[in-house]
DNA sequence: CGGGCAATGTAACTTTTGATACAGAAAACG
DNA sequence: CGTTTTCTGTATCAAAAGTTACATTGCCCG
C-alpha cells in the first residue's frame, strides 16, 4: 500500500505522514457504476482517490439529479470532509465513473493530522479550495450558459476524465447528469453533429477535434 | 475591540486567541452598498464579520451577476480564504447589504493559528462547510427551481437578513441579483401579489406572512 | 434470420424565460 | 407647480427548454 500511496501522494506528504496513512488506512477497490456514497449516508471515513474517476451528483427533491463535478487521482471529496467534520448526512451521491482504488482514513486520524502535519493541512485546504472552484464552475454553467454549451462542456469533461474522445453513454444517461430530458439531449447532439463538432454512433459519441 | 470581538466570537474562541486577534486585527466599518471585495482583487487579509450583512456575487463573462449567498455576524468568507491560501485573484464580489463592521486578519496569522489553536481550526472548517452548503443551495435553486420560486426564496432571504418584511429594492435591483431582466421580475412579482403572498409598493415589497 | 428491445430521430405543441417597446404613475426637484 | 427622472405595468414577439407521441434503426439472442 505504501508504494501505491507514494505514486499519487508522494510529492505532497512527508515520509512520516505517508507511513501513518499506510498504517491506519484501508484500501478499497471499486468498479464502474458502484455507488460509493449515497444521499443521507453518514460518513466516518475520508476517502483519498488513488486511481480511477468518480462523479459527484446532487439530488433533486422530487426525482432527478445533477452532475456537480468529477474527482481524479490525488483528489478527495471535500463534500465528504464536510460531512465527516460536521457529523451530518451526505448531501451528495458519489458514483464510480471508472474502476479504481481509494484509501479510507478514519475521521479521528484526519483531525489529529491537521494539528500535526503542515502538509496534511495544506492538502485538506487545497481540496476545499478546488471543490469550491468546481462548485463555482457548476454555478457558472447553470446560471450563464444554455443547454447546448453545457452539453458540449460535459462531453469535453467526460473525454478528459476517461482519456478518450469516444464517450460511451446513451442520450438518456447524459440527460440524467445534466438534469434534462432525453429528447432535448438528442436534439442538441444532432445540432452539434451538424456543426461538425461530434459524430454520433449508437450508445457512443465521438468528439471531433478541430 | 476586544469586547466587540467577544460579542460575536466569545463563545467560539479561547481567551488567548481572542487576545491575539485583538492585537493584530484591524477594525473596519462599512456602509450599505460599499464594494468590499471585487473580481480580480488580490486578498491578503481575511475578514471576520462582526455586524451587518454582506452579499456575495458571481460575475458573468459578458456582463451580469448572480447572487450566491449572504454573510452575517460570525461568518467569514470562505471564498476569500480560498484566495488567501491559494494566492489567486478573487472569484467573487462582496457588496455590503447593510452597514456593519469587520476585523481584518493578516493571512500569515491565520495560517499560524491553524497549527496553534484547535478552536480556530474548527472555525475555519465550519466556515468552509457552511459555504459549501450555501453553494449547494445556490445550485439547487438554479438547477431545480423556476424563476418564480427562486424569486420568492430570494425575498424570504432578504427579509431574514435585513430583519424586516419590507424589502427596499427596485425590480431592477432584484433582476441583477437573480441574473434575469426587470420585466421578468415585474411579471412574477405581480403574480405573487395576485396569489396574496406579497404586496407591491413603489421601490419596496411587503411580505405577507400566512 | 426474425422478433423483441433498447436507443435514437423527429414532429407538434406548451411552458418558461427573455427582449423590445411603450404607457402611466410616483417621486424628485428646480 | 410643471418638468424630468425613475419605477412599474403590460403587450407582443422570439427563443430555449420541456412534454408527448410515435417512427425508425441497430443490436441481441433465441
Amino acid at each position: 500500500m505504501l508504494s501505491l500511496l507514494k505514486e499519487s501522494y508522494g510529492y505532497i506528504f512527508e515520509e512520516k505522514l505517508l507511513d501513518e496513512i499506510a498504517q491506519v488506512a484501508q484500501l478499497k477497490t471499486f468498479e464502474e457504476g458502484d455507488i460509493l456514497i449515497d444521499f443521507g449516508d453518514y460518513i466516518k471515513t475520508m476517502p483519498l482517490l488513488l486511481s480511477g474517476a468518480i462523479k459527484i451528483l446532487r439530488e433533486d427533491f422530487d426525482e432527478g439529479e445533477l452532475l456537480l463535478y468529477f474527482l481524479e487521482k490525488g483528489d478527495t471529496c471535500a463534500m465528504t470532509m464536510a460531512c465527516c467534520l460536521g457529523e451530518t448526512k451526505s448531501e451528495i451521491r458519489a458514483v464510480a465513473e471508472t474502476k479504481g482504488e481509494v484509501v479510507m482514513i478514519p475521521v479521528a486520524k484526519m483531525e489529529e493530522w491537521l494539528g500535526k502535519y503542515k502538509s496534511w493541512r495544506n492538502f485538506v485546504f487545497n481540496s476545499y479550495n478546488s471543490r469550491l472552484k468546481e462548485m463555482l464552475m457548476a454555478i457558472d454553467n447553470l446560471a450563464f450558459m444554455n443547454m447546448d454549451e453545457r452539453l458540449y462542456n460535459y462531453l469535453l469533461d467526460k473525454a478528459q476524465i476517461n482519456k478518450t474522445d469516444f464517450i460511451q453513454n446513451t442520450h438518456q444517461e447524459i440527460a440524467y447528469d445534466l438534469h434534462t430530458s432525453r429528447v432535448v439531449i438528442s436534439r442538441l447532439l444532432k445540432a452539434l453533429e451538424n456543426k461538425g463538432k461530434i459524430k454520433l454512433h449508437r450508445a457512443s459519441i465521438e468528439l471531433v477535434r478541430a
